[in-house]
DNA sequence: CCACGGATTGGCT
DNA sequence: GCCAATCCGTGGA
């Protein structure tokens, strides 16, 4: 088996739904100290700014969402009710606006680190193991991105994405995205049908 | 099992 | 001043 390669830029810079469902089974990647945390992507959405009212930037450029206007391959990470942090992947040219969730993985390496970042020890219940990357805060908490994570470049060595073969498409699910209060009916949410790390059903 | 509400900052109207 | 791309605990059926 090949060693796993990093996504190169051109895989972001291209149509967002095309890397949402493409970003499905690859590997997010965060280095702590000689340490790498590990996750399977197993859920994502898709947001654009050109037509879609629940998108950060469907309002334009703000000081908040301008890391969302890059070109593809640049994380953008927002702060939300007061204590939560989400992260996503920002895609196609730049100035679009575009970018993907990332809403759930199914956790691979270095467990006991992320169990100690989401619940402050390192022995876990199995339903504490189940909740441990489940949801798009879930993940920033056990993986340890914050504030000052955002605009990072995937194509460095701090947060990164591996490649892996493309998934089948009938292995991936579309329904419409979770928590949001505008454009509600866009099925824009992709996932990995079956996969027990999923946020929802 | 499900529904509901509190936490708590900060962006934008 | 309003309310958010969430999570978690509580309380009732």
């Amino acid at each position: 088996m090949k060693p796993q390669k990093k996504l190169p830029r051109k895989f972001y810079m291209r149509d967002v739904h095309i890397v949402a469902k493409e970003l499905l089974g690859k590997f997010l990647v965060r280095r702590v100290g000689r340490k790498y945390l590990k996750g399977k992507i197993v859920e994502v959405e898709a947001y654009d700014g050109s037509v879609d009212k629940a998108a950060h930037t469907y309002g334009g450029k703000t000081k908040r969402n301008e890391i969302m206007f890059n070109e593809g391959g640049f994380l953008y990470v927002y702060f939300t009710y007061g204590m939560h942090f989400c992260s996503n992947v920002v895609t196609g040219k730049i100035n679009e606006g575009k970018a993907v969730l990332l809403r759930a993985v199914e956790p691979l390496s270095m467990l006991d680190i992320m169990a100690l970042n989401r619940f402050g020890k390192k022995n876990i219940s199995t339903l504490e193991l189940k909740n441990l990357t489940n949801g798009p805060a879930k993940i920033c908490e056990a993986f340890g991105i914050m504030r000052s994570d955002n605009g990072t470049d995937l194509l460095g060595n701090e947060i990164f994405i591996l490649n892996s073969q493309k998934l089948s498409e009938n292995k991936i699910a579309a329904s419409v995205r979770i928590g949001i209060k505008k454009s509600v009916d866009l099925p824009w949410r992709y996932y990995i049908k079956n996969n027990s790390f999923l946020s929802r059903k």
